[in-house]
RNA sequence: GUGGACGUAGCUCAGCUGGUAGAGCUCAGGAUUGUGACUCCUGCGGUCGAGGGUUCGAACCCCUUCGUCCACCCCA
């Protein structure tokens, strides 16, 4: 009979893992708040319709790639692929756009049916971010100033790129995508095959083809940017005048197109050199047109999403992880016999009162005192308490010292808190 | 969906032209009646991914299948 395992490309976050987790997810909730953005926590599960009517019917996402399923009722329901759909139907379903602007945030899983790889995964998790109600490139310039900030407070500064472009209007683009076709149309046959696919499916992907021969057939191709809109000009223009202001660097990518539908004007991608063939750390641009798509009342949007997978591979294939990102105990109660087992229960948690930063492992679970030795120096605590019968007699412990030659100390228990609170402090 | 590499102990891996499975680490115990890390000794631990075939005999050869990884595609 075949084991049950874990679902192909979900993956388990196992306890040596979490604390990168709960670091970067720390650390961006901490750098969020200061920015003034509001979490919001949407269903797993939506309507089907909801992310065909926002992401595109004939992308890659929406054709082949989503976990749907009918609810019993015979409602066709989707795993969702993305949050940002999710969030417009929130925040619009409760009123939260009207005559307002709004600075949210979310995280949690999406998923996608895709083959896994590096940096890859059916299972993933995103922190997204979405900005309703402000038209102006000043949001754009925010949102790519708080991800710089982001990337030095993990310490992934200097190790991600921006690159960024304008994509235009939607009706700015049809007339492109048109010119474009026109053009590659007539070389046709020397296309590799998947551009020729795209030729119909999805021509400005094409752009980023990286087969030689249509790199060449590009060079002569008539450029989106030439194709731009007035306003989405001036808009482009201006963020890049905030940008450098700012002091973020960036280059524009003419060839950056974002693979979801309700993009336009301003898209942008940071991306890594150092993580293969997923380099994308974080992406994202303005939907001016999503909500109203969606059936609410025109509201300007734009909004990012971070791949927390690929950070966390990120940190460690740099070897960026910091020390303290652990979850090593401070201090380790040891008992020794049956007579200490209670006292030093207690003793425990007067330690857990006085000292409320600190961890303090119990020992439970027997074996001699040599083991509990070792499983205090296993489990990273700098100290180790030593409650044994004579101690319990006298009203005293032992505090060992674990990572320094200092002796080891008798103390009363209230010396004890006191010595460890001193000795922690730093 | 397509292509390539790889599945042997909890982990990292050896295993020759086919002869019936090993090391290091981890873990437990001991050398040291109540003191971890270093050293030494002992021990626990395997349907060799699964199923079938060839053979006197298969971890090794053949077929099928499942899984993992990387890349394409796509994307965070």
């Amino acid at each position: 009979m075949a084991k049950i395992q874990a679902i192909r490309g979900m993956n388990d976050i196992l306890p040596e893992q979490t604390p990168v987790w709960q670091f970067v997810e720390d650390t961006v909730r901490k750098v969020l708040s200061q920015y003034g953005y509001q979490e919001i926590r949407m269903p797993i599960v939506e309507q089907t319709e909801l992310f065909k009517r926002s992401i595109g019917e004939v992308t890659d996402i929406v054709e082949k790639e989503m976990y749907t399923f009918d609810d019993r009722n015979g409602d066709s329901l989707t795993l969702r692929p993305e949050g940002t759909a999710g969030c417009v139907r929130a925040a619009e379903e409760h009123g939260l756009l009207f005559n307002q602007t709004r600075r949210l945030w979310y995280t949690g899983p999406m998923f996608r049916h895709e083959r896994p790889q590096k940096g890859r995964y059916r299972q993933f998790h995103q922190i997204g971010v979405e900005c309703f109600g402000m038209a102006g490139p000043d949001i754009d310039a925010e949102l790519l100033v708080l991800t710089a900030r982001l990337w030095k407070e993990l310490g992934l500064a200097g190790h991600t790129r921006l690159e960024i472009n304008s994509i235009g209007t939607s009706e700015a683009r049809k007339v492109y995508r048109q010119a474009l076709v026109e053009y590659l149309n007539q070389y046709k046959s020397d296309l590799d095959a998947d551009s020729q696919r795209r030729l119909q499916s999805n021509p400005l992907r094409i752009l980023d083809s990286k087969d030689p021969s249509t790199r060449e057939i590009l060079a002569g191709a008539p450029k989106l940017d030439s194709y731009l809109d007035e306003e989405s000009r001036a808009h482009f223009d201006r963020l890049r005048e905030l940008l450098d202001a700012a002091g973020i660097a960036y280059t524009v990518n003419p060839a950056l197109v974002r693979g979801l539908d309700y993009y336009g004007k301003t898209v942008f991608e940071w991306i890594t050199d150092s993580l293969g063939a997923q380099g994308t750390v974080c992406a994202g641009g303005r939907y001016d047109g999503l909500v109203e798509q969606l059936g609410g009342k025109p509201t300007r949007a734009v909004g990012f999403a971070m791949g927390l997978e690929r950070l966390i591979l990120l940190l460690e294939t740099l070897d960026l992880v910091p020390a303290h990102v652990n979850s090593d105990a401070d201090v380790y109660v040891t008992a020794m016999g049956e007579g200490a087992m209670a006292p030093a229960l207690a003793l425990a948690e007067e330690l857990r009162v006085a000292l409320p930063e600190a961890v303090v492992v119990s020992h439970c679970g027997g074996g001699s005192f040599k083991s509990q030795m070792k499983k205090a120096d296993k489990s990273g605590a700098r100290y180790a308490v030593i409650l044994g019968e004579n101690e319990v007699a006298n009203g005293t412990a032992g505090l060992k010292p674990l990572r320094s030659d200092e002796p080891q100390r008798e103390l009363t228990w209230k010396e004890l808190s006191l010595a460890l609170a001193e000795a922690l402090k730093n």
